[in-house]
DNA sequence: TCTGGGGTCCTAGTGCCC
DNA sequence: TCTGGGGCACTAGGACCC
């Protein structure tokens, strides 16, 4: 999908259509997820941080992530995906490799046009969004196609024609090149494909590693034999918040790890899950990082017991000059607990969850009223129907009043408190049409 | 200018066992 | 009894991806 938060929000808000988007934390520390290709005009990017995206583009649209309503979104284009192989392999939201030979759908080049055309054409029609296709005998050259086709596109790269057209681009195009490989080659003299190809195997594993430097070559040769895999398990999960302020605290840090600890476990059970390794992360003012794990005896889902983990492997951590991040992982997974087979016996669960904190919480400079209205979000008005908040602060909040099918709409303020307006649920991008949906 | 959140994979060091 | 090496588990850190 092409800027994919930052279309749904557009599709969703008809005053954004063709306007600079940027779609991030609001924080002073937050930073960009995704932008319209009408900000990336200014320069904006993401992973930038969100200060500099207000120096570059200070008029544009800046608004917070709505996880949940892209879920649904990327479930129908899932959907559409699967009608067409079982093999399947999300890689993000909005991103998927599929084996088209392994559903039928397609088996020469031709026929794989042709389902890539109508895929475009039924993404479009279910979601009202664009959404490029690469097509190609191989996931990483699929990937570079789908790269290359953004914005709006479709590229099939020949059979054949794979190491010409690899060998002038720069490394930092194949997959699992980023900043730090690319500078250590480019210090070796090697700033393309081709140069790449050229150094040879032993060169790439004395320069990078062996795992690195072999994949790597064989990369650069467009060879990549690596499937589909349509059901990946999940290896770890964890959940962490930058503050907006540094935490020094030492009790503070402390409660903010329980924390943590407790929506982590959350998530574990959420997805049925439970682990042995309990890992704490720390980010320091400094923004240095540091990770401090321990194993248990067997597989646990218990907030108790993960609390009381993070907070020893906490003890063994210096915090002094504050911490800016906190982080609670669980790994080492499994899909049972010990603790399952007694309490399940005993017809009892293991109680202690906190329940009041959001999964994602909204983090802005903002009191806790402010909090509540973040710039983006859906909203209902008992008198003007459904908009969207545009911003608040200093006891107001400023909702423009439109939907996906009406035209731009008005823009009104209204009291913070306002016992009118009331968070909403976001509207369907798309009027349903029986024929396409499901 | 000042760097999110949720993941995966790899490497290297260490300790333990055989 | 000492030494060496392979294999494995664990730990910490780093790179990368979206």
């Amino acid at each position: 999908m092409d800027a994919f938060f930052a279309s749904v929000e557009q599709a969703s808000k008809p005053s954004l259509r063709g306007k600079a988007v940027i779609v991030g934390g609001l924080g002073p520390r937050g930073v960009v997820a995704t932008c319209s290709y009408e900000a990336r005009v200014f320069g904006v990017h993401s992973a930038m941080p969100m200060a500099q995206a207000r120096r570059l583009a200070p008029n544009a649209a800046y608004l917070v992530p709505r996880f949940g309503f892209y879920r649904t979104i990327s479930e129908q284009v899932m959907g559409l995906l699967r009608a067409l192989s079982p093999l399947v392999e999300p890689l993000s939201l909005d991103e998927a490799f599929v084996d088209l030979e392994a559903g039928g759908a397609a088996w020469d080049r031709e026929s794989a046009r042709l389902v890539g055309v109508k895929l475009r054409a039924d993404i479009r029609a279910v979601t009202g969004l664009t959404g490029s296709v690469g097509l190609a005998a191989s996931k990483m050259l699929a990937k570079i196609a789908s790269e290359q086709a953004k914005p709006d596109g479709l590229v099939l790269i020949e059979p054949g024609t794979e190491r010409a057209l690899l060998g002038p681009m720069p490394v930092r195009t194949l997959p699992g090149v980023g900043p730090a490989t690319g500078d250590h080659l480019r210090r070796a003299g090697i700033t393309t494909v081709e140069e790449i190809a050229e150094a040879g195997e032993d060169e790439l594993v004395r320069l990078l590693g062996k795992a690195h430097g072999h994949a790597l070559y064989a990369m650069a040769l467009a060879h990549d034999d690596r499937p589909v895999v349509a059901e990946r398990e999940t290896k770890s999960v964890s959940v962490e918040d930058t503050y907006d302020v540094d935490i020094h605290d030492r009790l503070r840090v402390g409660l903010e790890v329980q924390r943590l600890a407790d929506r982590c476990v959350r998530r574990l059970r959420g997805a049925g899950l439970s682990g042995r390794t309990i890992v704490l992360k720390v980010r320091r003012y400094d923004f240095s990082t540091l990770t401090r794990s321990e194993t248990l005896r067997g597989p646990t889902d218990d907030p108790a017991v993960v609390r009381e983990a993070a907070a020893r492997l906490l003890e063994s951590v210096d915090t002094t000059g504050g911490v800016r991040l906190l982080g609670v992982g669980v790994s080492g997974l499994a899909d049972y607990t010990q603790e399952d087979l007694f309490a399940q016996a005993a017809g009892e669960r293991v109680e202690g969850l906190a329940e009041d904190v959001a999964d994602e919480p909204v983090r802005e400079e903002a009191g806790p009223a402010e909090r509540r209205w973040a710039a983006g979000i859906d909203v209902r008005h008992a008198e003007y129907g459904h908009g969207w908040v545009q911003g608040s602060g200093l006891g107001r909040v400023t909702v423009r009043f439109e939907t996906p099918d009406s035209e731009p709409g008005r823009v009104r303020t209204f009291r913070i408190d306002d016992p009118a307006l009331e968070p909403a649920d976001p509207l369907p991008l798309v009027a349903r049409r029986p024929e396409l949906q499901g």
